[in-house]
DNA sequence: ATGAAAGCGCTAACAC
DNA sequence: GTGTTAGCGCTTTCAT
């Protein structure tokens, strides 16, 4: 059932009925009804893939992100899809598991499925994916990451000033002993966290302890084995940071397992407050990141690159949204100072 | 740059570019090797668009749930990406907002853009679209209906035993004020959660109270707001059920606001288990579904479907998973037998 | 207002 | 082993 069937029953030619369907020009009203009769009686479906490739676009956004099952990444792209369901544009989902190669993979997958453009978290700063992106000409927006040194669309975070704040929050709650968890880092060798955990001890006299800053895999897991491994250690420390709420959930995990009280013994503080962040026990202070608005703004300003690509001024921009630090009650005042 | 160009640089025909595109046929090593080389050297990337409008499939399956915000749905997409992936499919991601003209549009606009098969959790039984689907002649699977009428792929939760199960719980703990949360039922009298409940109440000869009976929005808004409504009401109750976890999470907000105390005041009891229900303050109480596995089993039912769709016999199968209670610290016995 | 025809980029007979 | 050719189902000039 295609769209010479519905033509020939009209008694009309593939191009008028294509005409009513696409409302691209004028069609007699009586012609018009008549074909929207029958398309309606036979229940004719219009081949959408054929329109694409003759149109050349596809009306499909791509989505990469490194963890679908991180509820940071499930805010984000509830942002994307309000912006995007209400532009008439589907999107197509995928996960890269943080590995580089799954990345690069489906970026050269959805450019293969003439995505209209693609909202990516990528793995590190100079991910092949970027260049292949910037080279095959097809529009995209990143997110999430710490920095960028080219000239494209992005939606950031300022982690350095989340870990700044965050750590801040720890050392005026008379923490010195602040272990730190971040995610691990494949290109740079201090990431933006640690430079902001790094900056607030130094502009408060508190000596760097290498043996405080730990990386894992930005999860429950992750928390939870780097206390693991620091309890081991007997590495003393008083106040925990970590990269995302996922990996202080973690540690909670390990206080629980290991009988540390949280925030009796140990103080926490997340990173990206996820919906749930308020409801654990103990409810956890943590900074505040828009990660709806991240997916929300990034979607818009993938769809107006779009729908400007063939104007002259292509003028990128780079949104930083801003962050907050939401006291709850995983942070407790040492009176002994922190030692 | 198509397939034309890459085909006059190797001095050869479209054909044989092809072949080797798609190793479909044996071409000499040393063309192989040539064809290979320019398509790196030009970043050439085949269009899938027009490969799929040929050979009539398109490797990417639609989704559709009613809440990407439902931690439920989050992973039960997990496990649909984890099986999508290893199969080498893309997946198209929908959300139908619990309303079912989204739904019937999404469904379409995916038959439309001509996905190999769907997967969806149909928000009522004779849902329209899925008689749509079934005339559109394309493969899909549903999940998490409670009941189905017809023979088509799904896989299921036996959503009375949950709530049997669960009320059962509440009653071995010496209550029998039971409140119970359902969602919003379009089209059944009776959704199978509460002839769940109902049996188990009438085991244990403890009469129904019509006021203990609420529906809401599966979230935390209708959990948090059921409550409001009951204790302005003051209808008495000590333990209270819900459709899932996260209406729980806002029977423990009312809890928190109303100055009610879990489970010395009251005892909740969940149904899914969401990664973070242990963590709560206090860890919920709850039925375990299997929600990766619901995902996964739906996929793998799907790409067998599609694989053997040509096959005369085309047995549909319909899979019911398990279910158990997991104890946890939100349901509390009560001395004074519930009353 | 409508039709004829070319073509989007690819695959798959069929021929050699 | 490789080339020629006919479409896949649609849109869009260009005629009329």
């Amino acid at each position: 059932m295609d769209i010479r069937d519905i033509a020939k029953m009209a008694g009309v030619s593939k191009a008028t009925v294509s005409r009513v369907l696409n409302e691209s020009e004028a069609v007699a009203e009586d012609t018009r009804k008549k074909i929207l009769a029958i398309i309606e009686e036979v229940g004719y479906l219009p081949n959408y893939l054929a329109r694409s490739l003759k149109v050349k676009n596809t009306k499909t956004i791509g989505v990469v992100v490194p963890d679908i099952g991180n509820p940071f990444y499930f805010e984000v792209i509830r942002g994307i899809e309000k912006l995007l369901d209400k532009k008439g544009f589907s999107i197509m989902l995928c996960n890269s598991d943080y590995i580089e190669k799954k990345e690069l993979r489906y970026i050269s997958l959805l450019a293969s499925k003439k995505v209209d453009g693609i909202i990516f978290a990528p793995s590190s700063e100079d991910s092949k994916s970027l260049k292949n992106l910037l080279s095959w000409d097809i529009p995209f927006v990143i997110f999430d990451l710490p920095q960028i040194n080219f000239n494209n669309n992005a939606v950031l975070i300022d982690h350095s000033l989340c870990s700044y704040i965050a750590t801040n929050h720890l050392i005026k709650n008379g923490h010195k002993r602040i272990l730190i968890i971040d995610a691990y880092r494949h290109m740079e060798v201090y990431s933006k966290f640690i430079s902001g955990y790094l900056r607030a001890l130094k502009e408060n006299n508190i000596e760097f302890d290498d043996a405080l800053f730990h990386e894992s895999t930005p999860d429950i897991k992750g928390g939870y084995n780097v206390i693991k491994k620091v309890l081991k250690n007997k590495i003393g420390f008083t106040g925990v940071l970590t990269i995302c709420d996922l990996a202080s959930v973690g540690v909670y995990k390990a206080a629980e397992k290991f009988n540390i009280k949280i925030p009796e013994d140990i103080s926490v503080i997340g990173n990206d407050d996820i919906p749930l962040a308020r409801y654990l026990c103990p409810p956890l202070t943590t900074i505040q990141q828009p990660k709806f608005l991240i997916g929300y703004k990034s979607a818009e300003l993938l769809i107006n690159n779009i729908q400007n690509k063939s104007s002259i001024i292509n003028d990128f921009k780079t949104i930083i949204l801003n962050v907050k630090l939401i006291e709850r009650d995983s942070v407790k005042r040492r009176q002994d100072n922190g030692n």
